[in-house]
DNA sequence: ACATTGTTACCGAACGATCGCTAGAGCGGG
DNA sequence: CCCGCTCTAGCGATCGTTCGGTAACAATGT
């Protein structure tokens, strides 16, 4: 709490203490098991301070959220842009780039990937539809390299949704003092997703 | 709601009444979010009487998590024995039973996967050693299939967390009138499970 | 030069609602 | 007549939210 709050002074306005004890507690308790009190506690404000920078809890929320989700998109298409040309290369950037995201973003990845039946409905349509966009970029690679014959997989669709929910997992047990570093781990869930969509030779 | 309450009276006792409601409640918005006004309502008796048989909402939580991690080790354990001796046929009957797990039972599933942050230290402690357990079945057949050189991963750990984890996230967005019935899914993903763990020849 | 105004940021106090939980009484079957 | 189970009623605490006000500061009027 104290760490979200010297983090925030250190890098933004007011409005991103907030978010940042926010996220920090919402990691142990959830968005219900969060109170407005502690979330002030964490940022070393009052109550009714939160007030003047957010409508209500619930955009404090959709704020997290989008903004994790919209960050995720931007790393991963990142890194397709800047990959080679061929689909096990592309697809390799991209869950490089997805477990990249899960550990160095790990708190707003949790939140993201386990509150959404916490948000309301409008808050929710932006979600999905930022999740399905996220969902296409390993798809559309996955698919060309099936039809151009570098991937053998029968089932695409199952392969990207097993890839995609191996790489958002990482957030839940993966730690910062553990024995691998994200770029280690990245690379060997790379290899992980590679050899799921059985690449030919 | 009312659907937990009609399969549980047709099933079980007042307890599992109680049980049911509590799941598909939680389902919908967690523990916290989750009141023992809305578990009464859902099983369509007094909070007073749920107090008759648990203790605390806490002790409703540790219930519904003890006993679905108990049956996915049960689950598992058992498609392991009626499966062949060779690790690859050993591995595929595992995920083939952890993926049934998490499709027919799905929202205890999701509940055993979401709120083992709102576990007390005594809950915690008894989850996370039945999850150990439910990881060492996965890990033992995997790292037998690399000594025995059936299987080429260099890195068996990370291969077994991807597939745990691959095969628990099916209950966040399986849908029973989905177009893959349980059993599809599971052979789907147990062909999965087998390519990320390299299979020679 | 000083007073006035508007804006931004924050605070203490409190609103009604709901929270987990409990006391004590009612009721049907052995 | 007690025992298993349910009920009504309500406890104190905490919930998200709001209200009225204070301090600081820049822009403006005179």
């Amino acid at each position: 709490m104290c760490a979200a709050k010297v983090a925030a002074v250190a890098t933004g306005t007011g409005r991103q203490v907030i978010l940042d004890s926010a996220v920090a507690n919402m990691n142990e308790r959830g968005y219900h098991g969060t109170s407005m009190r502690d979330i002030a506690r964490g940022a070393d404000i009052t109550v009714a301070s939160i007030y003047h920078h957010f409508a209500s809890k619930q955009e404090i929320l959709q704020d997290i959220m989008v903004r994790a989700l919209h960050d995720a998109i931007a790393m991963t298409r990142g890194a397709l842009l800047r990959s080679g040309g061929a689909p096990a290369d592309q697809l390799q950037a991209l869950m490089r780039a997805w477990v990249m995201f899960h550990t160095t973003r790990q708190l707003d990845a949790m939140v993201g990937a386990t509150e959404i039946r916490s948000l309301d409905d409008a808050g929710r349509r932006l979600v999905v539809a930022l999740r399905d966009e996220q969902e296409h970029l390993f798809r559309d690679v996955v698919e060309r390299g099936v039809e151009e014959g570098d991937f053998a997989t029968e089932f695409p669709r199952d392969a990207v949704r097993g890839i995609i929910n191996m790489g958002q997992s990482v957030c839940t047990w993966w730690h910062a003092d553990g024995p691998l570093k994200p770029e280690e781990l990245a690379e060997r869930y790379a290899d992980l997703a590679l050899a799921m969509v059985k690449p030919t030779v």
